[in-house]
DNA sequence: TTCGTGATAGAG
DNA sequence: TCTATCACGAAG
């Protein structure tokens, strides 16, 4: 019976990742391990957001928002409550293009028991399958927040041991600039949030 | 489908 | 001060 085995290499992921563009970014954490103390997964949902020209960054209307961009580097975490309820986790890219990353579904890997106490739920697919739940999985608040993730080998992302195959597709959750395909998921993976649409990935002229 | 919840920003 | 908005999730 063979096991499909979702280990990191351990390699943790530097600045220099995060020193490139939000897309390239969002698509390449797809299958990378995140670390988050006695917890981790690997992500298997991410959506980019450009700090220009993107009407659903926080960038379009939160001075506080363009002021952390300014006063932060690549890879620090960027926190934020959601309708008064869940935390989101971002990571900023600053490099080429400016924005963020949304760490959108894991796949849990490590401290499973833990994660399960913390959202009251024994399914493993409900566990970090929202950008909500896996901020609750892993105890990730606001006092997180301007934390760098490329230099604290207790929170930080590690590189796959394997490549996996990623979709593109819509953003979800949404109101404006929701057409871009800038929606990675790992294909077929029962731990992503919402599936994407059929012919939803990438095409030409898009 | 509806609704809770609180930070943020902008208007008055 | 007041109000609108919001990258969600759970219950029904």
């Amino acid at each position: 019976m063979s096991v499909t085995r979702l280990a990191s290499t351990g390699e943790m992921i530097g600045a220099d990742f995060f020193r490139r563009d939000p897309l390239c970014c969002a698509r390449e954490l797809v299958g990378c391990e995140l670390i988050w103390g006695r917890c981790g997964g690997v992500i298997v949902e991410a959506e980019a957001y450009n700090a220009i020209g993107d009407e659903a960054c926080h960038c379009f209307v939160r001075p506080s928002t363009r002021a952390f961009v300014e006063r932060n580097q690549a890879g620090a975490v960027y926190i934020y409550l959601n309708y008064g309820v869940h935390w989101m986790l971002n990571v900023l890219v600053k490099g080429t293009e400016n924005g963020f990353v949304l760490i959108r579904a894991l796949q849990p890997t490590r401290g499973i028991a833990l994660m399960k106490r913390r959202r009251r739920v024994d399914d493993e697919r409900q566990l970090c399958s929202g950008p909500g739940k896996l901020t609750q999985a892993l105890d990730i608040t606001i006092r997180h927040h301007e934390m760098n993730v490329c230099v604290n080998k207790r929170f930080c992302f590690r590189k796959p041991s394997h490549s996996v195959e990623v979709v593109a597709d819509r953003r979800i959750g949404i109101r404006v600039s929701a057409h871009f395909p800038w929606r990675f998921t790992s294909r077929d993976n029962q731990h992503v949030s919402v599936r994407p649409q059929m012919g939803g990935e990438l095409r030409s002229g898009e």
